[in-house]
DNA sequence: ATGGTCGGCCTCCGA
């Protein structure tokens, strides 16, 4: 996607360690260069990120970081307001999961839901707890009645078409029936999964796993998402997976999601 | 084919 002035492109990319990523991440910066970047498991603290690489790509990058696990970072080439480090509803959580910012009359939330597996265990209670919590976040924006784009890792496959091989992942806890609800409940409160309000091509995972040569197979899986609200939804422009960065030597086993949408 | 691959960090945990 290239810029233009009349638009604004938001992207997700679970980097899975920016230090572990930086030319991967910055090549995609230089070479895709999206406005605004929202970075999960960023495995890394303010000590530790790469403040000087992403700014000499040209973004400022605010992050909520953590050691060794989760973080999240949101990158941009114009400037933004912070306005939360946390996801509300539990003080005591001391997951680096969440940060959301201001850019114009634009809300964008950088998310990193839990994985939860293994099913039945306190990891997958706590996914399902956070994203309660990020319905009530999700429905307090709604009331903003401002475009909003919700980004991220939700560790969620939606539906079977999302998935290469659906009766393998069914008590898995990206796909048991309880979390496919439960993201439904996001949608249900207004909101609109981008890349399925234009689109219907034929390659649309944003995640193949680095055993067993699943990307080579087209294993793979989506649960990388760009949730919009209703005004950001008549905004909405285009939506893209761009497979290329999957497809590199020590690639993520993600790949991003871009969307452009009207300033 | 009863395995397989990463990253961080410290010999195992999380994905």
């Amino acid at each position: 996607m290239s810029e233009t002035t009349d638009s604004l492109t938001i992207a997700s990319w679970n980097v899975n360690s920016i230090r572990a990523r930086l030319t991967n991440v910055t090549d995609w910066l230089t070479s895709a260069a999206p406005d605004v970047v929202c970075l999960q498991e960023i495995k890394a603290t303010e000590e530790t990120f790469p403040y000087e690489a992403i700014e000499a790509a040209g973004y400022r990058a605010h992050i909520v970081g953590q050691k060794s696990y989760n973080g999240v970072a949101l990158l941009s080439k114009v400037p933004l307001d912070i306005r939360l480090t946390e996801l509300p509803g539990d003080p005591d959580d001391p997951q680096a999961r969440y940060i959301e910012a201001e850019l114009g009359d634009y809300i964008v939330a950088c998310l990193y839901l839990p994985n939860g597996n293994p099913m039945g265990s306190e990891k997958y209670s706590y996914k399902h707890a956070w994203m309660r919590r990020l319905g009530a976040r999700m429905a307090e924006v709604l009331q903003e009645e401002r475009p909003a784009v919700f980004a991220g890792d939700y560790n969620i496959i939606p539906e079977d078409r999302d998935c290469y091989d659906p009766a393998a992942w069914r008590d898995d806890a990206l796909f048991s029936l309880a979390s496919r609800q439960e993201f439904q409940a996001l949608l249900n409160l207004g909101y609109y999964d981008a890349l399925r309000c234009l689109t219907h091509q034929a390659h649309l995972y944003t995640y193949w796993d680095y055993t067993g040569g699943a990307y080579a197979k087209d294993n793979g899986i989506r649960i990388d998402h760009l949730l919009l609200s209703p005004q950001a939804t008549d905004r909405l422009i285009d939506c893209q997976v761009d497979r290329e960065p999957r497809g590199r030597e020590k690639a993520s086993d993600h790949t991003p999601i871009i969307a452009r949408l009207e300033r």
